[in-house]
DNA sequence: CCGAAACGCAACGTTATCGTTTCGATGGGT
DNA sequence: ACCCATCGAAACGATAACGTTGCGTTTCGG
């Protein structure tokens, strides 16, 4: 069932023939209309309100128009999500590790409670146990590129003889991002400024050389 | 519309007259397997898949018989879900900071991956931003009896003079818990033994008197 | 033992969402 | 200038869940 006709490609991009369209092309501000009008929906309203004709309206757009892109649901949210979370960091280098993970906390913070992320992301959790492709996204978009910037400033403060050598760079990850998530994501508050110092000192009193 | 006739009280117990009925009293059996029904099924297939249909189905029991004790689906899962997570956990008492945070520790963490608690939590989450009675509920149920364990062993250990005396309680709470929480519910995995005894001890490094 | 109330079951009408289809209009390619 | 695919709007049938009602049965209390 649901033939697909022919064209209704899985993604959105242009996959190989980018330039052999004759007729009109597709709307790329209706796309990102769309993309954004799930996004907020989710954030505001939960996933039991994120239907395709609201998305539809809110984008101002038809559902034809949703339809012709994506087969259903689920893969738009995917499209929308991995197009949410995708802003890639610069590693910190201030040349102390204090420092840093100051600086990396306080970029965390920043994502979780100003935008949607931090609105969006326990409904993903509770999908990603049945749903694997959201349990990628959210390892691939979220997790692992703050893990990289996490064991990138450790690495480099052990090299510096700032740290111990023989510490565990995960523990010291777990322990720098998991207290913001629970401050911002669970219990919705923004931790100010002075308590991310206090979280960072408190996980380097035990890793210093 | 939707009169609520005249019973249809808002919780279940018996409120004020528990000896009032004539007729066949409501089997307490039943009442008790559709609580658990509506945790399961949340628990396995997702806030999506939650339907009075699914859970009468489930619990062996009527529609009739739901509607007969909640007005709607969203007061019968307050009740479910409060129902599950009232596990009140004595304090330990080891004689030492240490193996008090590590017992608590073992016990956040039973909680999370043994039961439903680890799988729903994310559910609850996202639902306590548009519902305050969920948001109630996290706080009464998961958040507070935790924390007035581990606050209570803390002020234990800063009378001992084991601890520092100007050391914040809420932080030692939240760097002890989050990472349990993180680990569990976030990456689904669960923590081994050994690295809760590391965790609390990388917490314990800088509260030393 | 009699009656009242709760029980499981099945069917009901209502509402909402899905995914499809049709329509006339629009606008970028060639 | 002529295509022609895409556009937004609207309606479609199908499916599913909601919440209600009636029915015959079961189970207690008085």
């Amino acid at each position: 069932m649901s033939p697909t006709l022919e064209p209704a490609q899985v993604a959105s991009p242009p996959e190989s023939a980018p330039t052999r369209g004759r007729g009109r092309p597709r709307s790329a501000a209706a796309h990102q209309a769309i993309l954004d009008a799930a996004i907020d929906i989710l954030a505001e309203s939960g996933i039991e309100a994120l239907t395709v004709e609201g998305i539809a309206s809110r984008a101002g757009v038809g559902k034809t128009t949703i339809y012709r892109r994506w087969p259903n649901k689920e893969l738009l949210l995917v499209e929308a999500v991995s197009n949410i979370v995708t802003a890639d960091e610069p590693l910190p280098d201030n040349g102390s590790i204090r420092e840093d993970l100051i600086a990396i906390a306080q970029v965390i913070r920043e994502r979780y409670t100003r935008g949607p992320l931090g609105r969006i992301l326990p409904a993903l959790l509770s999908a990603q146990l049945r749903r694997p492709e959201f349990a990628q996204i959210v390892r691939e978009h979220v997790i692992e590129p703050r893990r990289a910037l996490v064991l990138g400033i450790v690495q480099r403060a052990v090299d510096r003889g700032e740290l111990r050598a023989d510490l565990d760079p995960e523990l010291v990850f777990d322990m720098v991002t998991a207290p913001l998530f629970y401050r911002s994501v669970v219990l919705g508050r923004t931790p100010p400024e002075e308590s991310l110092a206090a979280m960072v000192d408190m996980v380097l009193d035990s890793c210093r050389a």
